[in-house]
DNA sequence: CTTTTGTATTTTGTATACAGAATTCGGATC
DNA sequence: GATCCGAATTCTGTATACAAAATACAAAAG
């Protein structure tokens, strides 16, 4: 049986790696694989393009050069476009094509107070909803984290921060707040690929992530919100920072 | 001379009319409409019949009638759903079409959190922001208020109401967090046109909005943040009150 | 009467065609 | 050399074509 492959064209068979966002569970059906369609792998293929920088902030993108990228037709690439432009990391203008959207300064100034609040409000609504298994597993997080940043593996210690946020995202079992969340941090991330996180930074993250376990595990929500807030607060000053240093550097 | 209107059929033409939301400023130029296309035209006159409960929650969506109605063809259509799926107003599963996504209670349980605390934020932000001309056309709204609420005009309390809103909103000067409060309350307003305000939910509200109103005169950054995530929370608390006793009844 | 199976119809996903705008580029003018 | 104009080219917006999946439906089997 040809698993429902009709029609597509055999370059995106192999595109649809996930993205760390893409980690969090959708729920939907077993065979989604399946009848995914070639807009939605689109999706994904141009947004790690964009979050990785791959796709340059304000670089035109040209249609024809992705289709022959990704072989497939305008159609299914200009529908992923429209997606990308409602999620905010493409700019579409009428008649004159599309571009990725820009990275300024004040972007990242616009949606840090945003994704704080949400990641607070995440923290507000997992507390109730932590099971012993999430406790455990964010542990197992932690140590991972602590390890990583000992051995300064910046690869590792991302993969188990983003599970962790994730973690708790999921507990707060809403998913309206998730895909919220999701689309701002899609377009903070882009940040992060530009600039590597500061030593010092790190063993301050490394230290808010011991708070954040621990509000976690005395289940203390108006802590775990404040923790958290305090933490993104942090996170994005400093990127913002080091972004600036190297606007003049 | 043309208006730019190429190619465009007739009966879109009379569709950008726009809501509450579109009120909002854009700032991109002055001539957008004329440049403007199908799919955007599409995405505001579906997301229209969509909030307004014409297509029904849970409904499917026949593409080829929409494109009858509206005398467009598929591409564009798709294009505007895609947009509106992004949103999370339409719910497209491979290969079995488009349908209006579901408004079950735990959809508003789910939003409601995250709109009372991005308008917290909204609050928040704008205090520093607000300029005289911003108080006192939230006096003369106020006073909006008060005399529809007298005179028992659903309608003109809605449109100040939303205007209050906007004003805020504005003030935040964050289109990132307008966008984000945008998608979010074009979802959660379907539920407004299920039901009406109960009448002692309507003065509670004039009331609040006399707190927002005092706390914007006294800049009081806390306290608008405070008083306006009460005010969304009651809102939605009323809301979620009485589509629970209209499914019952 | 219910269930099943096979077939006709509808609908979806994708590719392609085509008109008109936007852009590029070479030459003419200052 | 810079600026303006117009033709050539590229790109965008939309419509249409067509194959495969989904659905509807009717006849056959139990």
């Amino acid at each position: 049986m040809s698993l429902g492959s009709w029609r597509m064209r055999p370059s995106l068979r192999q595109f649809p790696k996930a993205t760390s966002l893409e980690l969090l569970p959708v729920k939907d059906g077993v065979d989604q694989i399946h009848r995914s369609t070639l807009p939605t792998a689109l999706v994904d293929s141009l947004r790690q393009l964009i979050v990785e920088g791959e796709l340059a902030p304000g670089s035109k993108v040209n249609e024809a050069a992705l289709c022959a990228r990704f072989d497939v037709s305008r159609t299914p690439l200009r529908e992923a476009l429209r997606t990308l432009e409602t999620e905010g990391l493409i700019v579409l203008r009428p008649r004159r094509g599309a571009m990725v959207a820009e990275f300024t300064q004040a972007e990242l100034d616009q949606a840090f107070p945003v994704l704080a609040a949400l990641e607070a409000l995440a923290g507000e609504l997992a507390c109730p909803n932590l099971t012993d298994a999430d406790l455990n597993r964010a542990r197992a997080l932690q140590e991972e984290l602590e390890a990583s940043w000992r051995d300064g593996d910046l690869h590792r210690y991302g993969a188990a921060n983003a599970e962790t946020h994730a973690l708790i995202l999921n507990a707060a079992e809403n998913p309206t707040l998730t895909r919220s969340v999701r689309t701002l941090d899609a377009r903070v991330r882009r940040a992060r690929v530009l600039v590597n996180m500061a030593p010092s930074r790190w063993a301050a993250a490394v230290a808010e992530h011991r708070d954040i376990l621990a509000a976690m595990e005395a289940r203390d929500a108006a802590r775990l919100s404040t923790v958290l807030k305090r933490h993104i607060t942090n996170k994005l000053l400093s990127l913002r920072a080091q972004l600036r240093e190297r606007g003049e550097g």
